[in-house]
DNA sequence: TTCTTAATGGTAATCATTATCAATAAGGAC
DNA sequence: GTCCTTATTGATAATGATTACCATTAAGAA
């Protein structure tokens, strides 16, 4: 843990950034959980332990960590932007999310189906030549009723 | 033009509903462009025509439509939603996109790439039996810098 | 401990979208 | 064509998420 608080202490000097409490506190609430949180799911998070940080600092910061490439922002329709820690072990930029479009629950998937990584690059590829586009990053979605929401309709 | 016109109409009467004169200007608008519009862009172009219209409107026949499955809502992440007229050529719910995070840029590059459908059906076969999901559609996003904005960097 | 200035937090402002509600107009019946 | 029911409209107000402002606070290097 303090090993980790030390590299993110660094990450942010290197660029003559402040590893301050409010940034610490967001990184982790999103490092403790699998869930997409929106801006004020993490402040209410963060407001729990630390009431008196406020919710413009949660979004300045959600920004941030996002233009340092920490944190990954998505939209999945419901009108709010949703955070997710962007782990190391996985690529950066990968992002893949089973929606439901009725309780809104959303699954990740990105652990598995080695094949799709594989076409991706392809793609990726075959559109970066054809569009001259350098391509960063990618989303893919599927929408659709979750089991349950299938049985209560 | 007709055939159409009297096809939509027949489309909105099995629901009861009624096909108006905002309604045909929205789908005009939509039917005649490939970029992807806001509600605003809509209503810019439908109130040049019809000054009468107004943006509430817009609105609410964009969500009816996109209920009808008639268009496709999208979130490129610019803070406003973004329309699409879903053509019967392509199969509905498939919707590939490649967007320039500077400019703001989209490009559909739906018309190529097979294996990516196939693909496609693998893993919407694989995700609705792990996951109990009946998954209606996916959206594909890549991201990037399209050529101008490499240069202009 | 001091000092510079990045960062904060409360409030007001903005922007997209939605709710309200009286007035209007599709379109089937006649 | 006219009438009548009611879906639809449009203006305005309200909402909800996000951003701008700005005086105050606190990282962290010296």
């Amino acid at each position: 843990m303090s090993g980790n608080e030390h590299n993110w202490h660094r990450r942010f000097r290197n660029r003559g950034l402040r590893f301050t409490e409010p940034r610490r506190m967001i990184l982790d609430v999103l490092g403790g959980t699998k869930e997409h949180l929106s801006a004020e799911d993490i402040y209410v998070r963060v407001h729990r332990e630390h009431p008196n940080v406020g919710l413009t600092t949660v979004y300045r910061n959600l920004d941030l960590l996002e233009r340092m490439g920490i944190i990954a922002k998505f939209q999945f329709g419901d009108g709010r932007s949703r955070f997710e820690l962007v782990r190391s072990a996985q690529k950066p930029g990968h992002h893949h999310h089973l929606v439901c479009t009725s309780c809104k629950k959303i699954i990740d998937y990105d652990d598995f189906v080695e094949e799709e990584i594989e076409l991706l690059n392809k793609v990726e590829n075959v559109l970066s030549n054809r569009h001259g586009f350098r391509i960063t990053g990618h989303v893919i979605q599927f929408y659709g009723l979750c089991k349950s929401c299938q049985t209560n309709k």
